[in-house]
Parts: C-alpha cells; sequence; structure tokens
DNA sequence: ATGGGACATGTTCTTAGGGACATATATGAG
DNA sequence: CTCATATATGTCCCTAAGAACATGTCCCAT
C-alpha cells in the first residue's frame, strides 16, 4: 500500500489535484511506481475520509486540490521512518532471460540488442533530467534535490541493464538450445 | 500474465511438482519475480486444463509432477519471441528515495547506509552463485548457462544501487528538511 | 457558433498477488 | 511408539492493479 504514501510525499510539497498528480505518476515516477489514475482518485478520497489530506481549492472543471494536513505529514514521515523497506522487484524481463536456452539464437540476438537501445534510451532519458536539474532548471529546494537523487539511481540502474545486455550477447549459447 | 510462463519455462527444464517450483521461486527466482505457491498451485491446474501441461507422475505425500506438453512448449517459445517486453519496474526504495527531503538528516544517513548494506549483500549472494556455476558446479547445460547470464544481471542491478546508495549519502541536503 | 482537444474526475469489472487457514503424509529423532 | 518436522497440496478472502467505460467542462481555432 505505498500508493498512499506516494501520494501523500507528492503533497507534502504543496497541494496538487488528482489530475496533477496522475502526471507526476506518469513522467519521473511512472518508471519507479506506476499509477493510473483510477487508483489515484479513490486513493485520494481514501485520505480525505481519514483526514490526512483535505480540499484545498476547487478550480474550474470540477478541478479539486489536495493540501496535506499535519495528520498526513505525520503519516508520511512516520512511514518513511519507522515502517521497512520492501526491497521486492518484479522484472519480467529478467524472468525472460531465464529462459533464453529456449530461444532461437538468431532470435536471442536481435532480442537483446533491442533491450540493449530500449535501457541505453531509458538512461539517456533520466541523464538528460538529471542534466537539467544540475543546470538549476528546477531550482534548488530539497525536493527536488530529492529527486536528482531518485534520478541518479534511474541512470545508474537502466546504464547498468544496458551494459547487461550487451554483455549478454557475448555469452556463447554453450550447447545446441533443445 | 507472467508467472504462466514462467511456470512453463521452469517445466521446460524438465518434469517437477507444485512444491519443486515453489521452491524454485523462493531461491534464485525469488528476487526477480516472487510467486507463492496458492497462485502456482492455482495456475498449475489452469495449465494442465489447457493442456500446455500434464502429470507427469504421483510420488509419496500426494506429490504430483507436472511435464510440459508440446503445446506448452509451443507456448513458452512464442511468448519468449512473439510477445512484447514488459519494461515495468515497481521499486518501493525508489519511491522512498523521492521522499528523503522530508526525513531527518541522521534518519536519512542511517536508512542509505542499512541500504547499502542489504544491496551489497544481494550483490555478493548472487555473485556466489555466478563463480559456483562458474566452477562448474551446476554443470553446462544450456539452461544453466541461461541462469549464469539472469544472475549477472542480478550482480550488476544490486552492486549498481548499492554504490547508488553510497553516493546518495554523500549529497548533501541543500537546505533544512522543512 | 461550433467542434475538437485538453482538462478533470469518476465507476466498473476482471485479474493478480499475498496472507491466513486447512489438511494429509512421510521421515527421523528420542 | 510417538511427536516434531519437512514435504506436499490446496482453499479462502481481501486488496492492488489496470483496462475499459463514462461524463462533464473549458478553451481555442476555424
Amino acid at each position: 500500500m505505498s500508493l498512499r504514501h506516494g501520494l501523500l510525499g507528492l503533497l507534502a510539497e504543496g497541494p496538487a489535484s488528482g489530475y496533477d498528480l496522475a502526471g507526476r505518476f506518469q513522467e519521473v515516477l511512472g518508471g519507479i511506481w506506476p499509477a493510473q489514475h483510477p487508483k489515484i482518485y479513490a486513493e485520494l478520497n481514501r485520505l480525505a475520509g481519514e483526514g490526512l489530506i483535505e480540499v484545498d481549492s476547487e478550480g474550474p472543471r470540477r478541478r479539486k486540490a489536495y493540501r496535506i494536513t499535519d495528520a498526513g505529514l505525520a503519516e508520511i514521515r512516520s512511514w518513511l521512518s519507522e515502517s521497512a523497506v520492501d526491497h521486492t522487484m518484479r522484472l519480467q524481463f529478467l524472468l525472460r532471460s531465464l529462459f533464453f536456452w529456449l530461444m532461437d539464437p538468431d532470435d536471442l540476438r536481435r532480442h537483446l540488442s533491442r533491450e540493449a537501445e530500449y535501457f541505453a534510451a531509458a538512461a539517456a532519458t533520466y541523464r538528460e533530467y538529471a542534466a537539467r536539474k544540475d543546470r538549476g532548471e528546477f531550482g534548488t529546494s530539497p525536493q527536488t534535490q530529492s529527486m536528482r537523487v531518485t534520478i541518479e539511481a534511474g541512470v545508474r540502474l537502466h546504464e547498468a541493464l544496458a551494459e547487461w545486455a550487451r554483455w549478454a550477447a557475448t555469452v556463447p549459447p554453450a550447447a545446441p538450445h533443445e
């Protein structure tokens, strides 16, 4: 149930609407914790019901911006420092890699080169973000500083995977694949 | 719906029971695609119903080993070469990192050092596996060759994250954390 | 003025995941 | 012989995730 805390954390930066938050969950966050708007609106209503957030303002087109409450701030802080970190990974592309021996060698080569390309492109995107932050485009607030740290993880993670895919392509199949 | 293909892939290596498969999903696989026995038994029954696997033998303690059928082999092969790769990541520890600015600096330092330790230990575990494979402990079958490739990803991924956590600890908080 | 597109918020439905509960059997230690 | 433990297979239930559907509103270009 981390979407809850994801929303609280984002609202700790300042008031935002469900639409805004869904946007945030698509850009940087989309790569590390995807969430679609149905879940977001539902969770916002639940959080408001519990008094962890409250309506900050209503705007055009039924827009409702929420603000975090003191109770909400306390909740996210306690989550950050007291609850156990979940290190679970669920990486389909690694599950696939276990079964490379079932693939035709040519298919596999093609697959790995596409994978390397994908990861390299993702790394480049994160790197671009990092460069913009370092140029000061997003300011120097503590929030953007933390975002910078998160983005760095994105860069390193995807670079490592791109290199892995390139390396994997050099591993001989060891035996006929049947 | 990748558990389905995970099971087919493992059964492609040879007959196994639900219990065996649950075990496999706990060791190497646990780190990249967790699955508990309730899901596994349910999915095995479904796969058997569709004719993608069949009962190979029955043993003591109601043990039922399954064998992959030709249809099952065709299914996993087509999944591997024809279906789109899902690159989704859902990493709670990175979601947390977005909110580091909300944490007390001392808490954060402690947190990051524990994270670095965790990732380094995980990397070491994967490295140990890799070394055993390279010493020939698991043989030289194509299956173990693929496992070696997967394990290498585990090593590189967790090493990258350990370094990231160490690096993150050196980033100054930039401003008071309120 | 009007129609298309971006803004904005929801509901509904199905499946996936995971904790808790339940049960039966074989084996080995004392 | 008996009891604990490991083996082995399942069910039940709740929540999470995500695709599809539904609706209303504001703004701008033609």
